[in-house]
DNA sequence: AATTTTCGCTAACAGGTGTTAGCACTTTAT
DNA sequence: ATAAAGTGCTAACACCTGTTAGCGAAAATT
């Protein structure tokens, strides 16, 4: 009987689904089977239901924790008092060390969230489609105040963050530089790309 | 005894590819059956086999068809007698151009190349890494020679590329903007990023 | 120490997967 | 007109899919 819970402080719930959360990066949603996740965690397929209700609902966490954290975050942001420029530089920059540190959920979240049940997915959508909004209405007060060029915001933010899913390909080269550097290069190109 | 090939130019294997790209693109490869595909190009999945010789085969097709374009048109520019950031405003363009107008194909490409079979995911790999490298020559040429601002290269090349296929976004959205309006603010964006 | 809860196991399910065999009809080439 | 090639169909295959039921052992609670 092969127990799970290594880690101490880590339900086997969050074991299973950061187990998941890799392989779902590696091999995407569809193709991790309940079979492949058990094996990888250590135990039957049929086991993993004790701690989770589907191999969607798995998906759900994952999605959900992701799009709140952002969430969270561009709300804080957006109320601070700072120049559009600078606020655009705190969303890329936080979205680069997310990207850099919790990789596997953002990633899996930014690239499988079109396999959610509905109404998960719905929902999701317009949570996406909410956020974008959100840093473009940002952009624009930039455009206005002359702080950034004119532009066409809705496509500076796509820009901006499917830049940041590039770094998928940092991870996985063999010569990485620092995380840091990445993220000061990327913030050098993209707002330097914005500014006036 | 449904018939395929309604469009007179095109063979139905053609036909066929064209389809699963669709598809492909929408659910991505593992989640799009051979059932699926079938009901759509009008036909039983078993006829499919007439036509292609396997699932897979239809993927390789795909990913090399565009990987050839791509490789093609890189050594055109590279061969060319331009400035190192004309070749990269180039080959942005060429990249930008490409994903509106074969959006389906060249966005499945992208993002599903990972579940092609050995050898061809190794193959695929190798060129990847090969074209990105190209790229990055480039710019490590405008560095030298003053063009170009002084940042990683590999990390300019990963930006551009990733920025590229957030275009997906801008096809799925109800108002889009003119693609040519598209393709200089995109370009505007990240070529005045990289400028010195 | 007794009891309840947690958790992993085996076995099984109903339905989906890619693919093949074999046959009939239509289209093309001789 | 006859042969050959092309293309569709139905039926079936072996395997994989997510998931459930039911049982026994371990752990936690009383």
């Amino acid at each position: 009987m092969a127990k799970i819970k290594s880690n101490r402080n880590s339900t086997r719930k969050e074991v299973i689904i950061t187990e998941a959360a890799k392989l779902f990066r590696e091999k995407g949603f569809s193709a991790t089977s309940m079979r492949d996740l058990a094996e990888h965690v250590g135990v039957e397929a049929a086991s993993l239901y004790n701690h989770i209700s589907s191999k969607a609902e798995i998906l759900q966490e994952i999605c959900f924790k992701v799009a709140n954290l952002f969430m969270t975050h561009i709300e804080e942001v957006d109320s601070s008092p700072q120049s559009a420029i600078a606020k655009i530089e705190a969303i890329l920059r936080f979205h680069i060390r997310q990207m850099i540190e919790h990789y596997e959920e953002v990633y899996v979240s930014d690239r499988e969230w079109k396999h959610l049940t509905e109404p998960y997915m719905q929902n999701m959508q317009s949570q996406r489609r909410a956020y974008r909004q959100r840093i473009a209405l940002v952009i624009e007060e930039g455009i206005r105040k002359g702080e950034i060029k004119a532009i066409d915001a809705p496509t500076a933010v796509l820009i901006m963050l499917h830049a940041v899913s590039g770094i998928e390909s940092w991870h996985r080269s063999t010569k990485k530089i620092e995380g840091h550097v990445l993220e000061d290069n990327m913030v050098m190109i993209l707002v330097e790309g914005l500014k006036k």
